[in-house]
DNA sequence: CCTCATGTTGAGGTAACCTCAGCACACCCG
DNA sequence: CGGGTGTGCTGAGGTTACCTCAACATGAGG
């Protein structure tokens, strides 16, 4: 019974229609940690990267230094990260996994491989390479 | 002295990315019009598929009926849709574009073609045709 | 006519952002 | 060393785009 629907979209729409359902899918994927899809990047551009400042962790997350705070504080109440004061700068906080953020870190890591196995998965392997470079280029 | 930044991100993360940026050109695309980006859906959905009800929009929106309420609010009170009793049904309410919603949803659709050219340019015509392809393909 | 389903909306909530202003500190300069 | 200037974080408050739940009116069938 499904129409094929909105035919003439244009590539923009297409692209945030699918990034709508990857959304949802991201939500279904982090439910069992209790971290939001923001906490999720976080904890991995930490576990990639160290420990580093609230102004460095935004720059990486490529939003305001306010947002992030906002992130970390979830964080943190979670216990998933501990703030700590940057012992070269003390205006400034370090952002550090706890042992059991760097748990939760790792896990959400490899459900999201097999979050991406299963949304890409109509993908061939050569479409997904095409997709992967397409992407990389639209980055500025 | 910019890094190549997160090099070991998914496909979803780069996906995810790219929606983003293209989220923030499409709200400078819209900022003339003075219409948030789902207000625009909808004018657009209206245009191609004309006069419908609330719930009958909020299905091709993809969103519950309780928010086409909230987008068809923001559209009436800026004078770009009418609401009108159903006359074969009189606990709907069809949902009309007017003069200027016709107007207004016309130019948005210009400037978005724009947008895409603009933002899609880096693409040559092939990646451009792949890409609409892959996106086809992730849409259930 | 009475019950049940349906269409819309009020109330209230969430995530992910934002800006603006304030505070604490760092740093440089005369 | 005292002051101005800039930087790092956060409180306050706002926005968009959604959501659910329950109220209300109406339609439809027994």
């Amino acid at each position: 019974m499904e129409e094929p629907e909105e035919p003439e979209e244009t590539l923009a729409e297409a692209f945030r229609g699918v990034a709508r359902q990857l959304r949802h899918q991201t939500l279904r994927t982090l439910a069992p940690w209790d971290v939001t899809p923001s906490q999720a990047r976080a904890l991995g551009v930490l576990t990639r990267h160290g420990s580093m400042r609230l102004g460095a962790l935004s720059e990486h997350l490529h939003i305001a230094p306010r947002s992030a705070t906002e992130v970390v504080d979830g964080l943190e109440e979670a216990g998933l990260v501990e703030r700590h004061p940057d012992p070269c700068d003390r205006r400034a906080t370090l952002v550090a996994l706890t042992a059991r953020g760097g748990q939760v870190a790792a896990g959400i890591r490899a459900a999201r491989a097999a979050e991406t196995e299963g949304f890409f998965a109509r993908l061939d392997d050569a479409d997904r390479a095409s997709l992967a470079r397409i992407l990389r280029t639209l980055r500025p």
